[in-house]
DNA sequence: TTTTGTGAACGTGTTCACAGCG
DNA sequence: CGCTGTGAACACGTTCACAAAA
């Protein structure tokens, strides 16, 4: 197996959705054009991302929609839960919190950790708020740290979690954080989102042309655009 | 000027932060090599990124911090207002109104919607929540919608803030969403980075290693880390 | 026929490495 | 010397296009 990008996770993600959905409406089987047709993909990648874990289709019929399902999920890792710690007990944090999906997808938030005294103690969807000064070996066996905090206390709350044993952070705060190699980091920036929306508009330019091509055997008509 | 890749675009947003931070803190040069180590990332991509704008720097001495920071903020657009709805007034939605940073980058939130009769007419960070079916027209020269609804209305909505006039839309959803080309789209999945990271988790392989290269002229040594 | 699985071709973003200038 | 700006080389993800299978 080769090394698997990150491009190629993030779109097994996507399938799997689609593939919930799918399921529910009831069908059996799915092509690989039609699975890209929702993406908004070429059917080409949908058939190269998932040649890289096995061949799960049948040539002419497609692909086994539960039988993908359970695949994709494997491959992901939900089949199985992960302990998770939320630190920033803040606006985010207790959305995040909230997001009944969270647990849906085999992540459970089993601490909630945040600095402001005024915060500690309370309890937040069934989870009191605990010090953060009390992270380290708390709960044991803990896998993802999400870091809610603002943008000062990220890198420290980071090293924290770090210390704490988790192998996972997933960081909101508008920053760039550092950590070591064996832990896996991704980050929600919504800045960054919104000033690359900023930049696009602000291109007065004609509107951005497609890259040409005549031969069709594989390209999928996106119906809505981009 | 050639075409921008996205990824210049974010990284740009980032250089931005550094910027700020290091005006703050009183310097008035930096070098590609030291903006390079904040992020991460090599120098040359440093400067590669910024030649796409223009000639920013000074051979031997690096960019002045000031100036480069008012280059990136006309580059990216900040150096005007964007007038932003958001539809969706829950949990997420609400975190983001609250989010103090984004009127700050030029981004006024002039609206808020929901379906929710019991969420409509109250107010919100200073704002009225609306009903969703007073968007049409409502508030006028609106440039970007920011969609904050759970998963089966996304779609919706994305076709009603189009419709409405937006130029770019943030999506919040973990759904992908379709618009017309000339409608710059952005999304911010949770869903996705978290199955990346159980992703990243499950795979119990020799701790990944870095591409190989002896050569060392430009290469930037990471701190602590990636 | 339909649709998969995949090597090969292609295009695009990153890194190298150095000329050029302060 | 130090550091930028950049063509050229490279690496890597995407798309093509077709043999194979149902």
């Amino acid at each position: 197996m080769p090394r698997i990008s990150e491009s190629t996770v993030r779109r097994l993600s996507h399938y799997y959705r689609v593939l919930e959905e799918v399921q529910a409406e009831g069908r059996r089987m799915i092509s690989s054009r039609r699975l890209a047709e929702r993406e908004g993909i070429t059917s080409a990648q949908v058939r190269k991302d998932l040649s890289y874990f096995g061949s799960f289709g049948r040539r002419g019929l497609g692909y086994n929609v539960e039988h993908l399902r359970e695949e994709i999920r494997a491959i992901l890792g939900l089949d199985r839960r992960w302990r998770v710690a939320l630190v920033g007990a803040g606006h985010i944090g207790a959305a995040l919190l909230a997001y009944r999906g969270f647990a849906a997808q085999g992540f459970d938030v089993v601490a909630v950790f945040d600095r402001d005294p005024a915060r500690i103690g309370q309890k937040l969807s069934g989870l009191v708020v605990q010090d953060v000064t009390a992270l380290p070996g708390s709960p044991p066996g803990l896998d993802i740290g999400v870091i809610a905090t603002p943008l000062k206390a990220a890198q420290e709350v980071a090293d924290a979690l770090v210390a704490a044993g988790v192998r996972g952070i997933l960081n909101f705060a508008p920053r760039k954080l550092f950590a070591p190699p064996h832990v896996a980091l991704r980050s929600v920036d919504m800045t960054v989102e919104l000033e690359s929306l900023s930049f696009a508009l602000h291109q007065t330019r004609a509107p951005r042309r497609r890259r040409g091509s005549t031969r069709a055997d594989d390209r999928t008509k996106h119906p809505r655009g981009a």
